[in-house]
DNA sequence: CCATATATTTAGGTTACCCTAAATTTATTT
DNA sequence: AAATAAATTTAGGGTAACCTAAATATATGG
């Protein structure tokens, strides 16, 4: 009966994570602030995510991540820097990756992520700093036509 | 008070898009085992697509969609596809491409979805079949290391 | 240390989907 | 056409998130 995270959930701990970097724990009242709802939504889910375990909350208005919570927050932040890289890597401005990322961070299967991964991995690892395939990519997002079509060295 | 469709919405047109390509209509049914859902849940969700207009309903156990439905379905339809292909040429296996791109369709910034688009586009109009950057990528994803690293050639 | 201001919780609702079980309607078989 | 079988709908519930408004608890300034 292993009460599964929902994906919401998921979204709480990250943000969590994020806002306890400094002080260790943050407040209702930021988390609400960051994740846009309510502050008594956000008290709901974090209360019903201390009875599982993945936060520390009690008695003094901090909320803090428990080792448990703090696994499930970085392997999701792992996911979405992923997602957000590669979307850039593609050309998509950076807000609206970020804002895809958050979306989609949950619903991918691993396979799926491991390949992403992999994309933006064999990207950065690349000896040239702007690889010469990415930057016809790039060359054909504006003009629609494949630089390779005409040229002698190809990508 | 334009009553937006949500997501799973967007589901069933797309199903009841694909299941009326012969005969034009299809049922609640046959929805329901593609979906996986119980018929009683496809009958409501039906009735209310039928109520905002997406789909001709009626009184005979037949279900089709309207140009406004169909209109809907088309494009979830391309996204999809946009989205599967862009998987598989990354490398995710089809059928793990095809859940995947089945649960993102629905979220993704336009703008995303037109990157992703002209990404395909540019390996499809690559004047080579295999481009060397994707066949580097490949080996990339075998290996763990970048080709062009001990190549003469770059990509 | 009390009064006010701020933060949080509770209570009561809403929406979107989904489910089971019990009608009811439509189709088929004899 | 009547009986049975199959498909669909209705009724009654459930869960996950969200909301507003009204408590309540905590923090702070005088």
């Amino acid at each position: 009966m292993l009460a599964r995270i929902g994906r919401r959930a998921e979204d709480y701990l990250e943000t969590i994570h994020e806002l306890s970097k400094e002080k260790g724990y943050t407040k209702i009242k930021d988390i609400s602030a960051k994740l846009n709802v309510k502050p008594a939504s956000v008290s709901e889910m974090v209360s019903k995510l201390s009875k599982q375990g993945y936060v520390v909350y009690g008695k003094r208005l901090f909320v803090g991540l428990t080792p448990k919570g703090r696994e499930v927050a970085e392997s999701v932040k792992e996911r979405r820097e992923i997602l957000v890289k590669f979307l850039t890597t593609l050309g998509v401005p950076r807000e609206i990756a970020e804002e895809d990322a958050c979306t989609i961070e949950h619903v991918l299967n691993p396979e799926t992520v491991k390949q992403l991964k992999n994309f933006v991995k064999f990207v950065e690892d690349s000896p040239a700093i702007n690889p010469k395939w990415l930057k016809h990519f790039r060359e054909f997002c504006q003009k629609g036509i494949h630089p390779c079509e005409h040229a002698s060295v190809r990508c």
